[in-house]
DNA sequence: TATGAATGAGCATTCATTCAT
DNA sequence: CATGAATGAATGCTCATTCAT
């Protein structure tokens, strides 16, 4: 587990780097970009603020750091959650559950990303502005994929699929807290009811033609190296 | 417009503090609450700072009556926007367009509820929180009334018509930071897109039964007086 | 009663002001000088804070006024208890009934007069001296009278009567504190308690058994680490 | 001397706190609690705000410190002052010469002790209370000793002792003021006085013939008019 | 006579950041 | 590699005081 490792000296570079940020992702996850002190920061790491200026520059440049790990995590896990060879239906299904997952098991770091990053100036929201590019990207093309697989025309209006994909990954993100904050409801399931309505639609979901989850011999095996 | 009003003495109480709210949520809005300094708002304001603070106590009261004004306004803005006697799918056209248009109209307020009070503590958020529960209940029942005039029975699992609707609002919310920083994406359209998305879902979507955006004869009058 | 008038509108300036008087009495006496506020003043007096500065002027003055009135008040009381054709020892007696009796009745205008006046400024304690120094003139000249009636020389050294008469008056201050403080210590056994200590410390005196100082070799030795 | 020490740069801790203490005790003792601003008091230290903040946490805290520091400073010098073999008298004697010299030679600390500790709040006043009551527990016992040396039967009443050491107290607290501001009074000369009129005092209550109380008709008439 | 509206100035406190060692 | 010592610059908040009516 990341924190919580016992004060030590004189250990190396990368290892304390990475103590740093640890501290530093829950400081500023739970507190917020400004009501979090370098003090702070500094004590949760077990080390001096000199020494933190000293490696990461800046309150803004830990910042930073700070949201560039946790995007690429993030990104990191659904690319390892989703089979390429896969229907374009099942591939969402599997970004999601990793998606959901990982949110799950970070949530300090999901609220750097999702909260802390979009609220404190233009330069944090661009950073993670990319990853989420990449992840509206990645359903944009899926949706087209799935297009060519029903067989149709792909002249779908492109402006109207970027919509729809930002909707997704909008509702997606939302799920996640709600998620988080209701008990008793998984990662799965949160994946399950959003699959259902993006999938199906309202309008199907009252002519009774659901999406339905697929069987699965590992559930976990796609998401579990993302902790 | 109420922002830059001219300086000018003396007066009322009930007006000076609507333009101290205006000049507070314009700046919470774009530098969050901590970064929001009480000298700029009454700067903003035209008065002076123990002004501000006779009439609205603490920089933390002031943050409270921003989101309680922001989040009737919107709330208004949307109830105002849909006629009761439509069908639901109507209905829920009508409330996303309200939505759409206020936040537009609004983006201040709007990252206010959305951003800002949901970053700084589980007071503010609680505070925005009441607010969007009415929304999500709204749609929850606007869902569950499609579902009997579609003569189907009313056994939709509960949770899942709950995940359904706080992922319609979040896909909403999402979209409207989408369409506010995206130019040439008007209210209508997003409305629309969200509409089609929600509604026929994506398999649909494919099948080429998407839901189509009703003719209206005086599309802004609902919510005119959103202003 | 003083406090608690009635609050009506238009009263003459005489009664105002007596009202204004006791309120900054109490708050004074309560919160001490600087922390009391030209707010609660005028909130507690019932008035608006601008009448207070209309007729009292500012803080300063209003402080000023309250122990003017406040040491006029005492002085006049130990003056009215005292019958002057009485001999020392009962005129002494009287004198410190009626302090007693009026310091626990008047607990803040005491305190004003004991407390808060003497640490704020030379301004303010020069008022109360002027006072003191009344009341100690007259110890002194009881002293003396006292003297005269033993028939003893009146060439008592005049330091040694003006420091006696000191000390006399300044353990009647310290009594007065204690005897408020004390529950079931009241003002004529405050007296008592302290005319025995001093009577018969007095009578000692001019019985020409005075306690003497003893020689020391090194008189300083004792308190050499002190400073 | 404490004060003006060269203004010299990193130098330790404990060093510097009493750097500190020693310019707070000077500006508490000098403006009193609420006009003494935490800047002077850095300035005066040679320091900046932020350090006397790293090092006393609050102005409150810092005022507390200086208190306790002055209290346990002045018992202790009366402490070391007296030679506890000794009898009685002497021993008193030579408490009050360690007073009256301790309190000259440190006005600005009997002045935070005296006078600021005591009008600012309970929290500083019982912090002094406790010292006092200390000194005054001593005198207390004193006074019994000098019963039983005096051969005399213990059964004074208790609470006349009592009484009798607090006027004790508070008439050497009040010379104590009064020596500091009369030029040519040495601590000497002030301790003298007070023991002439207090021992005397107490003799003759030893030896029986204490003052009494006269029985009066109406004992209210005379200060029936000060309420 | 009386007050609602308004402010200049100051204060306790905090924080990101840097030396000197 | 690591830190104790130190600060410039804000920031939230309060208060005595004054106008215009």
């Amino acid at each position: 587990m990341r924190m919580g490792a016992v004060k030590s000296k004189r250990m190396p570079r990368a290892v304390r780097e990475q103590q740093m940020l640890d501290a530093a992702v829950r400081t500023f996850g739970r507190r917020g970009y400004m009501a979090a002190s370098m003090d702070e920061i500094a004590e949760l790491a077990g080390v001096s603020k000199p020494l933190v200026y000293l490696y990461l520059n800046s309150k803004d440049d830990l910042f930073t750091a700070c949201i560039r790990r946790e995007a690429a995590a993030l990104a990191e896990a659904v690319r390892a959650g989703v089979r390429p060879g896969l229907p374009a239906d099942r591939q969402l299904w599997e970004g999601l559950r990793a998606f959901f997952t990982h949110t799950a098991r970070n949530p300090d770091g999901w609220s750097v990303l999702h909260l802390q990053a979009r609220t404190h100036g233009e330069r944090f929201a661009a950073e993670v502005a990319a990853m989420r590019a990449e992840i509206v990207a990645f359903v944009t093309q899926l949706i087209a994929a799935a297009a060519r697989e029903a067989h149709r025309d792909p002249d779908l209006p492109e402006r109207e699929v970027a919509g729809v994909a930002e909707a997704l990954v909008g509702a997606a993100e939302s799920l996640a807290a709600w998620a988080n904050a209701t008990p008793g409801v998984t990662a799965k399931q949160a994946a399950a009811t959003l699959m259902n309505f993006a999938w199906a639609g309202l309008g199907n979901l009252m002519a009774d033609r659901p999406w339905t989850v697929p069987e699965e011999g590992d559930p976990d095996a796609a998401v579990a190296q993302a902790g």
